[in-house]
DNA sequence: GTGCAAACGGAGAAGTTCTCCGTATTATAG
DNA sequence: CTATAATACGGAGAACTTCTCCGTTTGCAC
């Protein structure tokens, strides 16, 4: 890869971790283009697709979410560790608007698949909370997903967020 | 209200209901005042914002299904009124892609505020339920309609999303 | 009928996404 | 160190969007 292709990359995906913070992941390409110093054309270039650009942003903040996932293994027992780690994927996911919409939309890209690694990052938390008991038998990795990026996108407010999550995890039939 | 006009903003509403049927709440108000007949500033001056326009179309879906919760309400216990209109939600919230944003961003627009009668409606519902103790008492009305476009949101699919609505009522956690 | 308030609709301004292609830059071979 | 070929650049522009303005047409009350 020529160095100045390379330059141009590196510089495209500051300026769009930037603007998407700002404006959410429907900020004008253009916008984002002019933020790095170069023609729409490059950005079109390098990202023939937002999805593809959109992926590029998010890969470290998954990898490092999917990296926390050992060490809350490591430190809890299998059901307190699939919870926690669920409040820290909604976290993560509430940071930037639209992680979750990302996450969820966009299909193995340019040789990183987000879901891929997130699923199987997570599956691996939930079969451990199911082996322990901790967790119904019949729960889908993709329904957990599911459950957290709609939370997500009911509220922008972390706390309601939670209080949502916990409702899920117990239930709203009340306890008798 | 002249004739014409009114004859204009009924064809909008009609061409509205189908496209946004097909394309979702972001179709092109362009092609919905090419397909209704009329130019583009006939359709934003009976509708000033998309807003208005979406609810519009979706007020009589919404007054149909509150209409049915008193139904529910005779007919069943609280509890089993609650889910099943919670169920019935669901599904109409399903039916249009779109209905589930829509609902919950609009405010109050022009003398109906479809949040405000959902709002009314599940709370009635809902308290009967608690008063019944079939539902925990700490659960409010906003968290029923968050958790339900939540899920609608998460998935297209109607038994995938009345599947993961029953994992909410239940709870994620195993049952001893 | 006739007049006027009201509604119409299309042109167009300003924004978007995305493409094409002539120009400029870079790496490399001699 | 220079010449060349491959590569990347970026701006112009096409096709779309939302939304506004205003000259023209229409319906209704008198």
């Amino acid at each position: 890869m020529r160095a100045d292709a390379r330059r141009n990359r590196d510089q495209v995906i500051a300026a769009a971790t930037a603007v998407i913070a700002e404006e959410g992941p429907d900020a004008s390409l253009n916008e984002i283009a002019r933020r790095a110093g170069v023609g729409p054309g490059t950005l079109y270039r390098h990202f023939p697709t937002r999805r593809e650009l959109i992926a590029a942003v998010f890969r470290e903040r998954v990898e490092t979410l999917c990296a926390g996932a050992d060490r809350l293994a490591a430190a809890s027992p299998p059901g307190e560790a699939l919870t926690a780690w669920m409040r820290a994927m909604l976290k993560h996911v509430l940071t930037d608007r639209g992680l979750a919409t990302a996450m969820m939309d966009i299909g193995p890209v340019a040789g990183f698949d987000c879901h891929a690694l997130l699923r199987s990052t997570a599956g691996r938390l939930l079969t451990a909370a199911q082996a322990a008991g901790a967790v119904r038998p019949d729960l889908q990795v993709e329904e957990l997903f599911q459950l957290i990026t709609g939370i997500a996108h009911a509220t922008p407010d972390l706390p309601h967020a939670t209080r949502l999550l916990s409702l899920t995890l117990e239930g709203l039939h009340a306890p008798h």
